[in-house]
DNA sequence: TTAAGTATTCAACGATCGTTGAGGTTTAGT
DNA sequence: ACTAAACCTCAACGATCGTTGAATACTTAA
């Protein structure tokens, strides 16, 4: 034949539909129909090409993790190199953690805006963010924490391992692109203007790195130790103004 | 009889059944026997109390938003008025959002833990996250929204969408407790201390609302017009120590 | 006590689910 | 051209899905 109808091979198909279709309404909310109806290819190559429904789901998962962490360390060593005899700043660390996702995301296809909506639910599910995340993507997470703590010598690692949870609560979020903020900005700001999302991040997350590690080198002022003069946290807590 | 084997209403104990199920495993995820069985009741029940499954998962969704919402208006303008004639603190308003949600999460009983990684599960799903979560938080978000205006004049109201969008995505990472920080911080932090969460997330977040509003009245310095002072924005994207 | 209305159970419907074994087609090596 | 492996299709399996109509139990008010 002159020209095929398919010039993917189906093992690739069934990814990319299965990618798509997952990001939108989840592992349960899609059936092995509905993927290889829209792959155009018949039922029986998911099982044959990943066993099960749940094997291909990790597929399609691990597919572009791959494709993804070694440059986000690459990028991270080249950070901490550039500093030297310094640290890098807290804002090129996030960026580096971040930069390499929002840039796919947002110049990188259609593909990548799908896993990484896909992502977004992984990190927020009790079922499959223990499983899945640790499983890609705790050894660059480990080695990008430890890169904060040298860029923040004075700070206690319980400070920015929380730090670390509000990053990537904030990206993942942004990542799942629901258009709620959209609608609640009247337009004025859009889920998909990634590049938006590149601007502020970093300046913010770093601003709040700063914020925890002020409150003092082991616990952020639990209990107030001096009564006339509160911290900033303690008059939040009291609904105090400033 | 003497002693009624089941206590509570066949409908309570479905809501209880289906909230805790279905913040585990999502809405597809769970079968309306799943629930039932759990719920010692029979089947039918879910079609007649609530008619379908969908409309179930919203009646889970609604139930503790009605609670929910009125108080932190309420402690929203108690803030507020506790501040005239000038503005709150950011910390005291973030504090008015997220203070009832980590209070009930920390002490409300499992329903309550349940709801809230539901409500994470919701908010980073394109399926359902614009329909619930803009029908059972957007006017509170508005209100939030407006007041946090009035705290940051200079501010851009695209800053303030932006950093409202950081926030509820680290509140809701937060609330989905997957255990993933224990994990990466070998046990240091725990997703189940919610008090924890509470010291750090108010001043993070206002830190970062302060850094966002910071970078210029209108857009944070998207071109550099100056290039021989870059913003720290600019030097993140470069890589460059500070 | 009776009647009405609400709550719950039972049994079953057609549809769709994930998976599989057998068989057919295409590709690659020699 | 032959073979073996890889790729793919077809048809069907049993299980489970959401939903429903009819029948039963319980509660409430007259």
């Amino acid at each position: 034949m002159s020209s095929k109808v398919q010039p993917k091979p189906g093992k690739q198909r069934i990814l990319d539909a299965a990618e798509r279709l997952f990001a939108r309404h989840g592992f349960y909310g899609i059936s092995i129909r509905d993927i290889t109806e829209a792959a155009g290819v018949d039922v029986a190559l998911v099982s044959y090409h990943f066993g099960n429904k749940r094997e291909l789901f990790t597929a399609v998962f691990q597919r572009r993790a791959e494709l993804l962490n070694p440059e986000r360390l690459a990028m991270l060593e080249e950070v901490r190199r550039a500093a030297l005899p310094g640290v890098p700043t807290l804002e090129s660390i996030v960026n580096a953690f971040t930069h390499p996702l929002l840039e796919r995301s947002a110049r990188g296809g259609p593909g990548w805006k799908s896993y990484f909506a896909l992502v977004a639910q992984v990190n927020n599910s009790p079922e499959f963010g223990p499983v899945l995340m640790t499983q890609h993507f705790d050894p660059l997470v480990e080695r990008f924490i430890a890169v904060l703590r040298e860029a923040l010598p004075g700070c206690s690692a319980r400070e920015i391992y929380w730090g670390y949870q509000f990053l990537t609560g904030a990206l993942t979020l942004t990542f799942a692109e629901t258009g709620r903020i959209d609608k609640l900005s009247g337009g004025l700001c859009k889920s998909a203007d990634l590049d938006s999302v590149h601007e502020r991040l970093a300046p913010f997350v770093a601003a709040g790195f700063r914020a925890l590690c002020e409150s003092g080198p082991g616990r952020p002022a639990p209990k107030p130790k001096r009564p006339a003069r509160p911290t900033r946290a303690q008059s939040a807590r009291r609904g105090v103004t400033r």
